[in-house]
DNA sequence: AACTATTTATAAAG
DNA sequence: TCTTTATAAATAGTT
């Protein structure tokens, strides 16, 4: 429900996810708000964020909500000791290294050590997701070198646009023909000028680069990556 | 968002407020999967209906969503003051979980994914480690069929020198000259026979392999990667 | 934070 | 309950 269908997968893009989770929280909360009055329910929600910030509803009370689903799954509500509180921030931290120690372990075979493990099927997975990866990151290079070629030209545009027209006005009235120019004018226009000429793109890689925009500038100068 | 418009008030009819709840409850937890998937939240939901049936979702669990609330609410209202040991547990737990978020982000750009904050230098470091990664692998895959071959070639090798063995021990006697062989024994010496033809090793792809082994074996045979 | 084109959820009906 | 369908609501992408 918006201007394109999206898959529902981690949004990876850290500014759009936040934004995403603002607005679906709140939509959450409502939701659960009309659902409780439309239907005389009984509602809790709990939400932390990726940072870990808390967000909730409830039309009675969380502790209500929480004491009667503990009631209903017949699970005893702990009472908070200071030993059981060290077991939880024990049981914490033996999961979180845990998980540390799994992702180091994947992390290490993609940076291509520790392989000794692995099977041949296993080596060509890996083989297949870091081409993958190293597709995509190209991508994005020649992407962003491209889109930073085409701020600086319009940059440079622009500047050259100013430079003429402050030009005309400090020697227009002086020499409208133009004959005999002032060095900051001649400098300006044999920029202008460099810049029709074609200019070439080092990239390390000679892959195939998927320009989001258009190989032609507005200055009408063609870019060509080799 | 129907075929008219409702006002948020407790439905009068029995019926209706029963079919409007268990739509609108598959709606509020497939929004929270979403949200929580989407936005990598954790989340957690509990609907009691006005007939006392519990319904709930939690993508974690939610014995971890309710600990985890009572902790934070625990924190904000400073209740207790914790124990030198639970502090220990804490910082403990929240040193992991800061290596666990920093390995996360890296190992997305490892596979391709997250690449809006990096520059173009951060991508070029990025793509040389994914090529040293490639180059690592395709080496050990290399390395492992290889050795496959070796130790398969030293098994079928010693399991023809048992059955000429063999052969010798049952035929030997009554066919000193072998002018007519046994079935058996003709088919040990073509498996020997085919063993002297080149074999190609087929691998995935064309680069450079550093064999730890040398390419002949101990048949004889020389071996082909191409 | 507001806008709007779309998608998604769902009220009403069968 | 399930399906269908018209419509309201939510929200993805954009400014």
């Amino acid at each position: 429900m918006g201007r394109g269908k999206i898959v529902i997968r981690r949004i990876d893009n850290s500014t759009s996810r936040q934004v995403t989770f603002s607005k679906r929280r709140n939509g959450l909360l409502k939701k659960a708000k009309e659902l409780a009055i439309l239907c005389d329910a009984e509602a809790g929600v709990i939400i932390f964020s990726s940072t870990g910030k808390l967000y909730e509803y409830s039309n009675t009370s969380m502790k209500s909500v929480i004491e009667r689903y503990n009631k209903t799954k017949e699970e005893n509500h702990q009472l908070e000791t200071p030993t059981s509180e060290v077991r939880f921030w024990q049981r914490e931290a033996a999961m979180l290294r845990q998980q540390l120690q799994n992702l180091q372990e994947n992390h290490r075979q993609m940076m291509g050590e520790e392989l000794s493990g692995l099977s041949v099927k296993d080596l060509q997975n890996l083989e297949n997701q870091l081409e993958t990866s190293l597709r995509g990151v190209r991508v994005r290079k020649g992407n962003l070198i491209h889109q930073e070629n085409m701020d600086l030209y319009k940059k440079v545009n622009l500047i050259c646009q100013e430079n003429i027209e402050l030009c005309k006005k400090v020697y227009g009235n002086r020499d409208a023909n133009g004959v005999s120019r002032s060095p900051l004018v001649a400098n300006s226009l044999s920029i202008n000028e460099d810049l029709h000429a074609p200019v070439h793109l080092q990239l390390s890689q000679p892959q195939q680069q998927n320009y989001e925009t258009s190989g032609t500038t507005e200055l009408g100068l063609q870019l060509h990556s080799q």
